[in-house]
DNA sequence: CGCTTATAATTAGATATCTAACTGTTCGAT
DNA sequence: ATCGAACAGTTAGATATCTAATTATAAGCG
């Protein structure tokens, strides 16, 4: 697969954070949710009353595809949209009650997913692995 | 953003993978391409004659999403496809003299993008970053 | 003020991906 | 030798994402 003298290391991440996503979000509908959905309901929690722009940006997704999500959700009645008075331009989103509890049921799906996520790889190691995560988005960033 | 005793290490990974893929992607789109069409192009050329089935494994989509792409780039005259004689279940694939040239041009771009990737990092420090890659594909598969 | 520019969100249309269903071909077991 | 299971690929339809264009609102400036 590689007519290059080292294995390419974009090569290798991508495919690990593939296969990765697929399994978490495969978790994640086995609680009742999905990744995109469960990115939107942390993003909503994790900032009170944050417009849909930041929230897109906490997500690392656009605003378009953002809407997209909120309104899918809005439709299930897990979160509500209104606007906001003070700027009449953005949309404030919160969730409803379902929302919170279907955040909750997500979140431990995460915990646990993140801890089998885990397993053999020491603090240490996965602190040096994040450098190198920090690293690379520098040296794209460019 | 992180309702969490430690900042998930899936969230990072993917969110790395994500801009990284964004960025090569855009190298390659300069060079006249995509990233699709070039781990298509390298799935061919790493293996001479594999089948369709094959290939997708080697990029890591499904049979279907490589469908989708082996038609576009057979319209753009990148490659074509016959009937293995053996087993006429099989549509072995080839590159043609313009899918060769793209291949050139594209991996130039991907040696050049993978040397800005691992700029500051030395060889030690990647040799670990893809043990804990292969660990957490490991974890994840089980 | 009134006009221009900037900002927030949505809409429209494209691409990449997936799963499930279908088509055609081969193989194996009776 | 035939028929059913397995296999390779395509097709159909869904989801997630992007960019560009549009709508509505706000802010700045002359």
């Amino acid at each position: 697969m590689t007519p290059f003298e080292r294995p390419p290391i974009g090569m290798n991440l991508g495919r690990t954070a593939k296969l990765v996503a697929q399994a978490f979000d495969a978790a994640l509908v086995e609680a009742g949710g999905t990744l995109p959905v469960w990115l939107t309901l942390l993003s909503v929690k994790s900032s009170k009353l944050a417009n849909q722009r930041e929230l897109a940006g906490m997500i690392g997704i656009q605003g378009a595809t953002l809407t997209h999500h909120l309104n899918a959700m809005e439709a299930q009645g897990l979160l509500t949209r209104r606007r906001d008075p003070v700027n009449r331009r953005v949309h404030l989103v919160e969730l409803t009650a379902a929302g919170e509890a279907l955040f909750e049921t997500l979140r431990q799906a995460a915990l646990v997913f993140d801890k089998r996520l885990r397993t053999g790889l020491p603090d240490e190691r996965l602190a040096e692995f994040a450098k190198v995560l920090a690293a690379l988005r520098e040296n794209v960033e460019s």
